[in-house]
DNA sequence: CACGTTAGTAAGTCATGGCTTACGGTAAGC
DNA sequence: GCTTACCGTAAGCCATGACTTACTAACGTG
């Protein structure tokens, strides 16, 4: 239950929504800095902020290759909060179902 | 591939850490708005205000009781965000895994 | 039936943080 | 070595949104 410290870094990173799309699009590729402004409506050292952002959380790790930063996906940051995410719903779902039998209960006890 | 849409609302509202705070709340035990706000640095109607975001993300539910309105967790928005991250963690794992193996035969083709 | 409790909404204030331009610094190419 | 491409940081601006107080509304209780 320690996922609560790296969780919560992550899912501040995520809540912008540059930054989640910046996310993804690494996801599918990891890309340069450059690369990534391009296709993007916000200025190189936006995106370069926006990284920093991200990496600090441990969601994207770096690589030099040349003046090129390689950035791609950090598997360890996203398993944090992936299991917070996966610990809550895991609750919500057995509080839902006892919540569920305890109102079909009184129904059946009227 | 639809929980984009639930996991972006659900992941802007998890952005903000009194949101956060908030749906940990929830998480141990259901709870009306006043009463979460006895416990927090935050007047009332502000926990009102985190509360309608959390509902409209889908990530909580609310059910009147008297004047009460308890809130409890809402397994379906907090599945999508889930799912979201669950599967670009899996993303990540794979092409982690690919890079290394990449990185090794360069390493051993020398 | 009035009063107390609970809670959502409105309006306004203010700080956080996302964006831009400008600058400095490093690696490749000619 | 000089230029070009790529990138991070600094400084400053500005809009978003989080928070407060005030008001209104609904339900239970004496």
């Amino acid at each position: 239950m320690n996922y609560a410290n790296k969780a919560w870094d992550g899912l501040a990173a995520l809540g912008d929504p540059t930054r989640r799309e910046i996310f993804e699009r690494i996801a599918i590729r990891p890309s340069a800095v450059g690369e990534l402004a391009r296709g993007l409506p916000v200025s190189r050292p936006a995106v370069s902020q926006h990284l920093k952002v991200l990496k600090a959380a441990g969601l994207v790790s770096e690589q030099a290759q040349g003046t090129r930063r390689i950035y791609r996906l950090d598997p360890r940051g996203i398993g944090a909060v992936r299991d917070w995410l996966d610990s809550h719903w895991a609750t919500a779902m057995t509080a839902f179902q006892d919540y569920a039998d305890r109102q079909h209960d009184q129904e059946a006890g009227t």
